[in-house]
DNA sequence: CGCTGGATTGACTCGGATCAAGTCGAGTGG
DNA sequence: CCACTCGACTTGATCCGAGTCAATCCAGCG
């Protein structure tokens, strides 16, 4: 089987040596993906989970909805993340899963999968390695949360967007699919304060949003701002920005 | 091997069916803890990752220290907890775990720890759910940290901890063992604000803390406060709260 | 061509931070 | 046994970052 490597593969292969054995078996799981529209949901909170999701193409992110009404926005899923590994054995979903944009999604079965990991320890290895990462961007996002400021938030979040979708694009610009309401969602502000951030920044020269894309004029600078050390990432080779820092 | 059953394997067989030979072998390596003062640090961010850490018995947490000094604190870990399964997998850490109180813990070697899942399917099939709740628990951190304000997070942290610390304890008090400080730095606030809020939550007789116990004198309205749901902590018999909820 | 959802900007408010004292309790040593 | 110290807790006064409310602008689109 000749199958056209996909992000999901080349993410895996980023993360641990695999064999054409071991992509070819990927490829075979991943080969008959789902559409789904912007603003679809994948899966809902109470929902029992099912297959693993992978998303091949597009923007998605988990999220839940607070009593009050507000939005939560958890974690942004790019071309080649994966939902939980496992999460068949949990009786229900605690959050949702939404595509941000038109996105192209693999449902692999939890047999499947668990087959792939048994008969693929190197697949294995590279899955457990990418949800110890997902753990830590989790951990940086509460950092965020936490203790930095709006600017320093929105700095930072850019950073760690630009480095994870590094691997597909160029320099410097990347697609940035989101508006400003799910980028409030997701940074805990309004979108009404997002929007003077991102003017602040654009001022300041250190990036500007143009028709869906991002462009980070002066790197240097944005990492500064947000005190970003992309340690957290735990990429192999540091290229990008870490050119820049000294 | 006729080990006394501890937090760790008690955690477990709440996640799983383990038999005797499941526990027998978590017991055997967990025999040999070691003990950590309050305010040590158990690993700091940059060290090689080693053995997989299990806390038998105290508080411990995870953090982060800012360039400006502030810090972040990102999880609790209470008895039975246990740190990344493969952590072994990374080059370094990106945080710091540090002990709150006098902590017993184990340190699993990552080969041993592998050995375990291998010839204990049930073990293993616990842990990984352990890792779901685990990703469930900073999920739901970063929603506080978010959307709540200082009263509703301050209340669904003592929810949180009342539900996981309630296996161990009787009813309505629990060992609260940090202080306002630590409280601070986990839910983004400043010291001398939780102070107000704790006062607060002491005067509409929500809770009242009183030498390092948290005794929950209005578990109605402490969980009205919060906007607590405890769908993410996926516990399977739902008793405590719930009891009083509609 | 009007409708709609996002982007933008201004005026005003408020929750929580900051700054500054002062209190309390557990050691600790004379 | 008491004075001293040190860390945590408590309280008040003030300030500021971000939220809220309310228009307006703009582009895509049915």
């Amino acid at each position: 089987m000749v199958a056209m490597s996909n992000h999901f593969v080349q993410k895996l292969k980023n993360l641990a040596e695999l064999d054409s054995a071991d992509t070819d078996a990927i490829s075979a799981l991943t080969s008959r993906p789902r559409d789904y529209a912007s603003k679809q949901d994948v899966i809902r909170e109470g929902d029992r989970p099912g297959p693993v999701f992978v998303i091949l193409k597009g923007w998605a992110c988990r999220y839940k909805i607070l009593p009050s009404g507000s939005r939560q926005i958890m974690a942004f899923l790019l071309p080649g993340d994966c939902c939980d590994l496992h999460v068949g054995m949990l009786a229900a979903m605690d959050h949702n899963l939404q595509a941000l944009t038109l996105c192209e999604v693999a449902l692999i079965p939890g047999d499947r999968m668990e087959a792939l990991l048994e008969d693929h320890p190197a697949v294995a290895r590279a899955m457990y390695k990418s949800q110890l990462i997902d753990e830590g961007i989790l951990r940086a996002w509460i950092v965020s949360m936490g203790r930095r400021n709006s600017v320093e938030r929105v700095a930072h979040l850019m950073c760690e967007l630009y480095l994870r979708s590094f691997s597909i694009n160029s320099l410097n610009e990347i697609a940035f699919p989101i508006s400003q309401i799910v980028l409030a969602d997701a940074l805990g502000m309004t979108p009404v304060h997002v929007n003077r951030i991102l003017k602040e920044l654009r001022l300041v020269g250190a990036v500007t949003i143009h028709r869906g894309n991002l462009l980070i004029t002066d790197p240097l600078k944005l990492v500064q701002i947000a005190g970003f050390d992309e340690n957290y990432l735990h990429r192999r080779k540091a290229v990008a920005f870490s050119r820049e820092l000294v």
